[in-house]
DNA sequence: CATGAATGAGCCTTCATTCAT
DNA sequence: AATGAATGAAGGCTCATTCAT
């Protein structure tokens, strides 16, 4: 039932790429932490859904953090190579505002599970904690040259940061479904997010 | 090696209240819950934190679940006790606002590892879920009837709460230091969340 | 919830007789042991179900054992003052034979849960073992006496036993719904039954 | 302190085989069961009896039931085995009789403890009631098939179970030593149910 | 006599991790 | 590089039992 890549030609083939069992398995992982949070997969798991035994997960990976920590890494990656692409030749500052919000609602849905661990990791395990934080200030630094680029009048980092942070969590509130069930309309919480990021970009 | 009632008086009196275990174990389990998050203790650690044998806390909890709520509910209830007491009788708005804000840091800060634990849960058990968005309901309306006393003229309710996410997000980042690692400065945040705030109460 | 026997006046009443706590131990205990097993409930339990608290069951038994058998003996003395009335004056061996059969398959079924523990616990508990098998020579010498009145020539006792034993566990099979479950009829069962036995009469 | 496998050579070999530690684990459980009853131990002990860590043991069996089955189908089909070895070629029907009691008596003998478990498991436990009553349902069909090619007459199948019961209440009572405990002799007893399987085999 | 309240010990089960091959 | 097989350590939860009142 697990019987994948087993029959590769050793002389290379299909396996052939040393990293390819390293980026299955974190892909696996990302799947699987987002579906049941950190504490609600194990590595065994992990493995089994890459198609590998469980000992194979311990020579790519030194522990289950480390895996972790890769698949954020992955998707914070996927998520700017998105944002860039998408944003790369709009001038219209109505229709970038609406991108950027969109593109993050949707990315915070794909990625909701991730994200919520990596909030409860961070608050209590310090490695987690300090990578958490050099991730983010690429994200802010990457943000700046952005906003550079887009030609607004400069904020104060903390005023950037603000909105970031509204842009984040109301994501998140929609990904949940929290905002769902809190009687709030999608509509018009996208329409209040669009607002605010329209009027930072001025 | 028991350590059990903290020298209260042995003739009785306090110690008659039938809820004053439960209460400890309730405070204990928040200190260790927000010490080490939900996956970083365990109901044994916290009946002897409260001074008791593992057993005991079976008495008060059906699961480990169930205190975690509860200690959740008395954290909500109290921050809404201090929140009324703080806002009481102001009128001006911007000492208001700026009282708002520095309540919800300070409440914050104590609470941040239960809080990640919560968001955490939240993402991924559903009991814990819709426990969670029921007190979040009941937050809201408090925050609304709290709004129509002090007369600033109505929002549309996503507006509310695009507020409240802002405001509590940010509050977390200054909480779980991570305003600090990005080398944002606190005052100048909290400068920023009080502006917007107070342009929200008008 | 359980706010039973509480305003009964101190000095006697209802409560006189001192037995009948005990009593009402022994009858939840026999309840509780049928329903679920010996395993299957617990000390507080049985407590509970008779109206008093845990401790009160410690009052008046040593341990859980005690209570199964006080339980035990009260059902085979229940069960003998049935047959004794049961058979009493009846002179055609058919009619004794087929009321000592249907007796046997109500007592069985009445306390099949009761037996099943009996069975268990005496194959592993020294004490429950010796227990059970004072009972069962107090049987088997009240039966022979039963038979010596009724008249027919004596048997090897090893006959007398092996009648036993067949009654027994065929009533034990449909009690259990044994029989059901392995396509008998439960007529042509009892039938062969009140054969056997009466077969044994003669 | 491990005891980890039992001398098998380290070129392999014999350690190949997967089944090895589950059939392993089994017996250990046989005998557990045996000594102390479903009730009397745990998978813990199992496992180190067995020569392995408490986690081996999940890694052959989904739970403490599930070993406990495993075992009663391995006991009940050696039983048969033995049974078939026993009785071919057997011509004379005092001399099947004969060793059929006899080998019913030593089996039951050897499993005394882990009968007694299945009698109170199927009493309260639904699952393994099931599986007991399919196990029996083979069991019977067996004993028919048997039956005919010893050729005596047909019976109805109540008759059939009737005598099965006979017998395996008297093995039981031979074999937890309540015959003895009741005063019976063995002797008289075993012809008395020589005397009954030999008249049913007519 | 009955109880409210508590408990030590332990059972079933899981998980991150290892090692010989 | 991959794995089959295994594991120490613990974690959630239960239960028979006790004691001060």
């Amino acid at each position: 039932m697990t019987a994948r890549r087993r029959g590769a030609a050793p002389d290379g083939g299909e396996n052939r790429a040393g990293g390819e069992t390293r980026l299955a398995l974190v892909t696996a992982a990302a799947r699987e932490f987002n579906r049941a949070g950190y504490h609600g997969t194990d590595t065994n798991r992990i493995a089994r859904a890459a198609g590998f035994a469980p000992a194979t997960f311990y020579k790519h990976f030194a522990d289950k953090r480390e895996v972790f920590l890769a698949a954020w890494t992955r998707w914070v990656d996927g998520e700017w190579s998105e944002v860039a692409a998408a944003i790369t030749g709009i001038a219209d500052r109505d229709v970038l505002a609406a991108r950027l919000v969109d593109l993050t609602v949707r990315q915070h849905h794909r990625h909701r599970g991730l994200r919520a661990s990596m909030h409860a990791l961070a608050a209590v395990d310090p490695i987690v904690r300090r990578f958490h934080r050099a991730e983010r200030r690429r994200q802010l630094s990457k943000l700046a040259a952005l906003r550079a680029a887009t030609g607004g009048r400069p904020h104060a980092p903390e005023e950037d940061a603000l909105l970031l942070f509204t842009l984040e969590r109301a994501c998140d509130a929609l990904a949940q479904g929290e905002a769902r069930d809190l009687g709030l309309s999608r509509r018009g919480l996208v329409a209040a997010l669009r607002a605010r990021v329209r009027a930072h970009l001025e």
